[in-house]
DNA sequence: CTCATTTATGTTTGATACAATATAGTTGCA
DNA sequence: TGCAACTATATTGTATCAAACATAAATGAG
């Protein structure tokens, strides 16, 4: 396993880039999906984390989906611009804000909901090695697989 | 490994997610190395392909890398100002553009030469799970790990 | 030869990302 | 109580990405 400085140097000899590519490569198997429903992959992630847990703060959203404010701000100002989702304070603690779906935004979970299982059929891995793949993806993030 | 919809629809049970992330969290792997030596992730991919092979077109370059002219040419832009490459017009065919390394460009593979080894011993994974992601992302890529 | 098609690259636009910084609200402790 | 330290978000600046469009050079069929 022992490879000189040339070798490690080597694009493919570099975990980050197949990893990076494949991302990009995955990510763009939804615009085709996401495109005519009107949603970003960004957004649609989200939407995701709502449809499953409605109310939650921008900190939480953020933690799940491991986006810092900087990408989220401006995201869900535009999702809220859309009439997707609304921002409410806390009541608890004041500089804490809720996000809310509106009907709007609940309807969408209709529309998307054959996504999943048509951008799994894109996917040119058998189910078994997509699952070794999770596995060690969650492994290299440091999480469980929930 | 059927799924219920409601299932499919969970952030963790859709590829794209841990693949993304995981992308993000490698890649901010090598920022604190990257940015003493004033490279930026993309930028280093880049030098990674020509530090290997030198004088190649734009074309080349974007697809080892898979990325589109959208996205290099912006980025050969400013590392041609910044004097690290040099842009020459191909003498057989004038629409294309070869890519070469200047002393500049080619004395940084020195002051890069410790981050392979250096990102590797911060990912949390085994070499031998390392190995078989490596495996698994390219089979994704619908490539050989060459 | 010649013009429609293809190829190589660039530019523009819109949407992410993250680091660094700013700000308002909260909390703990001397 | 007062205030220093912390927390939740927002903003700004820089760097990606990709789709759509633009342009110049090369190619090939008739």
């Amino acid at each position: 396993m022992e490879m000189s400085y040339k070798e490690e140097m080597k694009l493919e000899n570099q975990l980050c880039f197949p990893l990076y590519a494949a991302a990009r490569s995955v990510t763009a198997l939804y615009t085709p999906y996401l495109k005519p429903i009107g949603l970003t992959y960004t957004q649609y992630i989200v939407f995701l984390v709502l449809w499953e847990k409605d109310g939650i703060p921008v900190g939480e959203l953020g933690k799940r989906l491991m986006l810092d404010s900087g990408t989220l701000s401006p995201l869900l100002k535009k999702m809220r611009q859309a009439g997707y989702i609304e921002k409410r304070q806390s009541a608890e603690d004041e500089r804490s804000f809720l996000i809310t779906l509106t009907d709007k935004g609940r309807a969408l979970q209709e529309q998307a909901r054959e996504i999943p299982r048509k951008v799994g059929g894109c996917i040119a891995l058998t189910p078994e090695k997509a699952a070794q793949l999770y596995q060690l993806l969650y492994e290299l993030l440091g999480k469980e697989p929930s």
